[in-house]
DNA sequence: AGCCAGGGTCTAA
DNA sequence: TTAGACCATGGC
């Protein structure tokens, strides 16, 4: 009998909860959500403290792109990130008094259709900075499922597995995401020990690298 | 010394 | 619609 999202949910909660929200403030997570695209989080950390409070939408609107790209050049593929991070914020700037009115599906179409935001980054925007439901697959969340034994086509398909037995709800979503990373960063990577994994019974972690 | 990291875009078939 | 090249830096 397979794990529900339900049962993952519990155990991860039991294990590592409770969970922290990404950040309070909405443009850190608009700005970091880019900053982290196929990036390790140790460098997000680094240029985020590095920037410090000039991290506002009124600074960052304010400043050249060229500017901006020195100031995220430690995170990789700074030219597309400072784009996206410009458009981003003039978004925001333009937007943030009328987006408490808007529909979740009308905000997630503005957002993918800036260039630089895909799937992944709209949805972590979502939960994270909007408090709207929606689920968050990333290379943790496939890694992880994929450990447990639970294959999917598309992550059309995993977010369905979640939505199964999870009801909409922003901050479910937002913990089970962090509550999943953490259980990555703590277990699942480096090392093969699996011992006090709340997983350890189903997970496939020896024989899949 | 490679390989990978909390992606996204563009192109070819 | 899907696979593969490309973007770029830092850590191990």
């Amino acid at each position: 009998m397979p794990l529900t999202a339900l049962e993952i949910y519990q155990r991860l909660l039991t294990a590592y909860g409770p969970p922290r929200w990404w950040s309070e403030d909405p443009y850190t997570v608009l700005f970091q959500a880019v900053l982290v695209q196929n990036t390790a989080w140790n460098n997000v950390e680094k240029t985020t403290a590095a920037i410090g409070s000039r991290m506002t939408p009124s600074y960052i609107s304010l400043i050249s792109l060229e500017k901006l790209e020195d100031m995220i050049r430690p995170c990789g593929f700074f030219k597309a990130k400072a784009r996206t991070i410009k458009a981003l914020t003039a978004w925001f700037e333009e937007r943030k008094e009328t987006i408490r009115t808007m529909s979740t599906e009308a905000i997630r179409k503005e957002l993918m259709d800036i260039k630089g935001i895909g799937e992944e980054s709209a949805d972590v925007i979502l939960v994270y900075a909007f408090h709207r439901s929606s689920f968050i697959i990333d290379a943790y969340t496939r890694r992880f499922l994929s450990r447990l034994g639970l294959d999917f086509r598309s992550d059309d398909e995993r977010k369905a597995f979640f939505r199964s037995t999870l009801r909409e709800n922003a901050e479910i979503d937002g913990f089970f995401h962090w509550l999943m990373l953490d259980h990555g960063k703590m277990r699942c990577r480096k090392t093969p020990e699996c011992q006090d994994c709340p997983f350890s019974d189903e997970c496939n972690y020896t024989k899949i690298r």
